[in-house]
DNA sequence: AACGAAGACTTGTTTGGAAG
DNA sequence: CTTCCAAACAAGTCTTCGTT
């Protein structure tokens, strides 16, 4: 149960050769394995202080409305608003633990989504010239009608040349405002693949800590969206039932299992999948022994944190554990607020019902 | 082998209402 | 006015599966 055995070596390492196949690929799982490892071998080992910090190198990314480390619904961000003071507040915060200054923040963080958005540049770019000639067939049959040129979007050029006014020396050219416009909406578009990342994103970059802390690993088999029953000890789904994939889990020597549901957020309609969920696992248990069931998670809403702390299933906690990447973060955003459920949540924090990923990953090790 | 439609799945955003 | 809750929507990617 070395870490070697258990990074997925089916996964092809070296670069996909073709553009097509970068672009199709870009945020896909062998990517992310090989993004992941590059990271990890530059970037030094990882221990249960330091996980926190490089998952947030990883993953966290700046909301650019505000110019600030994403915490929240960036609606309820807008200055002036509760949520853009608790933003402050964790920016100065994270930027501190990543030994960072506040306007450079940016350049420390967000590296998985800025390296896969890279290769789709670079890979969209080279279809972009293949296909120009396709695309010239295809527009021949509507030649000389003054056809809108792809990538045009005149509206969005007019605001920044009127936004300009007076430092525009002379008018652009056709070819610079079609170029304006096209880096533009790729920009904003890409910021919309970023949840596409962020999930299973969250899931590997998990995976990864823990096979690189050699105690954890050492002593655990991890896996990662294994169905369930592929892992020890559980049954196949029945016909009428749905097949499981769970996100993360860990088979201790001993036979333990512990199953982690991995969500960087949290949402009233995901906690219905956790119940879900869990209800399966339960039902379809073969060895007749516990299991854990862990969530973790970056969610900063003290309200979902406290109800996700307090969910129950049957008689007993529906979570073992439930753990943040760091609940300092959310305690430094609220600051002094007593408001609503964030007492609450200082509550589990002090009881240790809501727990650090560096004391899970403690207590992992002392397995 | 390549292609494409359909479906699964992720997280974030928007909207609206109720409660405190 | 803020908080909390719920639901629908948005915007993607990836997987599966049938067809060509």
């Amino acid at each position: 149960m070395t870490d070697e055995t258990q990074i997925p070596l089916e996964v092809n390492f070296d670069l996909p050769q073709r553009a097509e196949e970068a672009a199709k690929g870009a945020f896909g799982v062998e990517s992310r394995a090989r993004l992941l490892n590059q990271y990890f071998e530059q970037n030094g080992p990882v221990s249960a202080e330091n996980a926190w910090l490089h998952a947030y190198r990883l993953l966290l990314w700046i909301d650019r409305r505000i110019g600030l480390a994403h915490c929240y619904e960036s609606d309820k961000c807008q200055p002036g608003r509760p949520w853009y003071l608790r933003s402050l507040r964790f920016h100065d915060w994270v930027t501190q633990g990543l030994g960072a200054t506040p306007d450079t923040l940016q350049q420390q963080i967000d590296w998985l989504f800025n390296q896969a958005i890279q290769s789709l540049t670079a890979a969209s770019e080279t279809i972009l010239s293949q296909n120009l000639g396709k695309a010239a067939a295809q527009r021949r049959p509507f030649e000389g009608r003054s056809f809108p040129e792809p990538g045009e979007d005149p509206e969005l050029v007019d605001i920044i040349v009127n936004t300009l006014g007076d430092f525009l020396r002379e008018p652009l050219p056709a070819d610079v405002r079609r170029k304006v416009s096209e880096r533009v909406t790729t920009h904003l578009a890409n910021e919309n693949k970023r949840k596409n990342l962020l999930g299973e994103g969250f899931e590997d970059t998990l995976a990864q800590i823990l096979r690189r802390i050699p105690a954890v690993a050492q002593t655990h088999e991890i896996l990662v969206r294994k169905w369930l029953h592929e892992i020890p000890g559980f049954r196949p789904a029945r016909k009428t039932m749905k097949d499981r994939q769970v996100d993360l889990a860990l088979v201790r020597a001993d036979g333990h299992r512990i199953l982690v549901t991995a969500k960087w957020s949290v949402r009233s309609d995901r906690e219905e999948q956790f119940r879900a969920d869990f209800a399966d696992y339960a039902d379809l248990e073969s060895y007749g022994q516990d299991f854990d069931y862990v969530l973790v998670t970056n969610e900063f809403d003290a309200a979902r944190l406290v109800r996700a702390c307090d969910n129950r299933a049957q008689n007993a906690p529906l979570f073992s554990r439930v753990v943040h990447l760091n609940p300092a973060g959310p305690v430094v955003a609220y600051g002094t607020d007593a408001r609503g459920q964030v007492p609450e949540m200082r509550n589990r924090i002090e009881s240790k019902r809501l727990i650090s990923l560096e004391a899970w990953l403690t207590d992992l090790m002392r397995a």
